[in-house]
DNA sequence: ACTAAAAACCACTAAAAACCACTTTTCTCC
DNA sequence: GGAGAAAAGTGGTTTTTAGTGGTTTTTAGT
């Protein structure tokens, strides 16, 4: 399970080191081959172990694609989807394309959220903290939500 | 139970010293293994005993995460989630972000709150005391509070 | 004045960041 | 199409910073 937070910098040939103690979890969990895509309805990066994301696929992949919404979650997790594997030294070289989608620049976010990380430019993880909360109905489930 | 509150410092290197009575109170309750995330309401941290923790990360990730209000818990609590141990001095090292997210520098207050902690900046701590009352309703339960 | 706790300090280790050299690929221009 | 230049990718080393563990000094409480 992933949780925490890590500041984390990309070289300037866009590679990632992998945190240490992250770096052990992955080795443990699937022997350091990740698979990172985009986040359908933020900015940022997913980052799963190999199975988690196999098992992930094979969902999205059914979802009824006359739906648009469905279609839209197919294009872009599927669409975005690399496999990674770290390097010697820790890192690996995140794709032009996955770059550019979460706007990374130097300065990044690794947040762990259970079954994956989230990779976030660390300006649009500081913009999405500080934003309001969101709007719409509240889940009884969250109400009831005592910290 | 924790209730009271206590000045603490944070040295240079980001670690804090928590008060020997803490000390044994965590001591007795987890073995001094606790969990440290972010309040989603304020700008301040939280301090769980390792197996209060456990169950209430269970709740959160029971959360309907379609729901834009339960996702954003989700990502704060689950996402700065760290858990630490006390080292032989009494000491915790706060991971940056977490410093970053409650803006800690070096003085500080940790506010028991029943079975949990509150750690806040000592700034952030007295202009929230400062603060005026909170607009909006009222719940019943609290208006039947007699002090 | 004594004791205990907190704060400051110091030395050591490990990890991260920066740097550098080299290889491969891609592109451009002839 | 091929040569050369530029860009991108790879692997590794060095330097710097952050983390760790412990000790000493100061402060506060009894």
């Amino acid at each position: 399970m992933f949780t925490g937070s890590n500041n984390v910098t990309m070289d300037t040939k866009g590679r990632l080191a992998i945190p240490a103690k992250i770096r052990d979890a992955l080795a443990d969990s699937c022997g350091g081959r990740i698979v990172i895509t985009a986040h359908t309805e933020d900015r940022c990066l997913l980052v799963y172990p190999e199975q988690e994301w196999a098992e992930l696929q094979e969902k999205i992949a059914a979802l009824p694609n006359m739906n648009a919404k469905a279609r839209r979650i197919q294009r872009l997790v599927l669409g975005y989807a690399t496999p990674l594997e770290l390097d010697s030294n820790g890192r690996v070289l995140l794709p032009q394309t996955l770059r550019d989608y979460a706007q990374l620049e130097k300065k990044l976010i690794l947040v762990g959220q259970n079954n994956k990380l989230e990779l976030w430019s660390e300006a649009l993880w500081n913009s999405w903290v500080d934003e309001d909360e969101p709007e719409g109905d509240i889940p009884d489930a969250v109400s009831a939500l005592s910290l």
